[in-house]
DNA sequence: AACTGTTTGTTGAAAATCCAACACGGTGTC
DNA sequence: GACACCGTGTTGGATTTTCAACAAACAGTT
């Protein structure tokens, strides 16, 4: 599944990475060009073809990186003595923190607008694993109902971090709980 | 003079170098193993060797590289309202001040024993040609003199950056010079 | 429309690095 | 002393990156 890579080819694509993600902190991904991140980074152009086929082509792959690792984080341990369906909320928000400015650069207007589909579908097919298995609804309602309230979790947590991440990831967690668990009640 | 370096070669010899000080930070060069430097570089050993013959000769063209940087920066740009002694004085410092972490671990006790002889000698020469020309002394007495005179003022510099360069350059530049000019009255 | 400058994607050969393996010397342990 | 362990320096072949060059597409200027 995942190939062997030498240092060589870490060290490369780790340089990439870091430059498109440092200049889509100035501009939207269609300004960029490859001749300027490959500059950045101090690699050879020819070599960057070798790698991705393009800038968007590396960009997909740093959103695909972001989100198996987030992914990976969420599986993970859970806080004992709280209550699940917080426990997931705040483990994501953990995770934004974590990534700070990686989400602040990805999920600022227009510099990649494809990130937050990636985000929410994530996010989304984590719910549906972990919510509450009380549902004995019809897949498809619960499926749209899922897409938005989880819509609007998403966009309150843009929300955030565009102010600086004030609150606790603790507190963040139990307030837009409250916003899930009261659209989801709409089904009750 | 200088060799053409491709992107591949400096980039090696950069990491190689920042790990030899990481390490220098921590303890004696006698202590430190090729092996572990190249582990922090995430450098092959093997690499290692085509660049440099052992540890020691990496940390020799550390220290060269500094001393030329330093030297190139004392005979740059001099204030133009400033007396011409204690501007030497001043540069000198100034530059310890901006490769702040460089001299700390260098000049550290026991750490890399050579690096001391060599300010020694790059102050001594730089001093030696900017210092007021009125010497029409015998040149032996003279470079015994400043031989006494720089020592001290370099283990004043060292004091200085055990506490942690508490005073600003100017001021320790002002200081440092009635020092110096002190022990070349004895000339007169 | 011709001109200028810039980015793109691709190529081939040179250069550098990687990796695995080796024999060797030192150091400490039983 | 025999033993295991670890760092050393070196080698050869595989892999990767670099560099310089190219034709093509594109944008902006006059």
């Amino acid at each position: 599944m995942s190939e062997k890579l030498d240092r060589r080819k870490k060290y490369t694509r780790k340089v990439l990475k870091e430059g498109l993600i440092t200049l889509l902190a100035q501009k939207p991904i269609s300004d960029i060009t490859v001749k300027e991140i490959c500059e950045l980074a101090d690699i050879n152009r020819s070599t960057f073809y070798t790698h991705y086929n393009d800038h968007y082509d590396l960009l997909s792959k740093i959103e695909e990186e972001i989100t198996e690792d987030m992914n990976e984080y969420l599986n993970s341990y859970n806080y004992p003595a709280e209550e699940e369906s917080i426990q997931m909320t705040r483990k994501i928000l953990e995770y934004v923190i974590e990534n700070k400015f990686m989400f602040q650069t990805l999920l600022k207007k227009d510099a990649a607008p494809t990130f937050e589909k990636r985000m929410m579908e994530l996010t989304r097919g984590f719910m549906m694993n972990n919510w509450r298995g009380d549902n004995h609804l019809g897949k498809a309602e619960v499926n749209y109902l899922s897409t938005f309230v989880i819509s609007g979790a998403i966009h309150v947590i843009k929300d955030w971090i565009a102010h600086d991440m004030d609150q606790s990831p603790k507190e963040m967690a139990l307030m837009i709980n409250n916003f899930i668990n009261y659209g989801f009640s709409y089904l009750e």
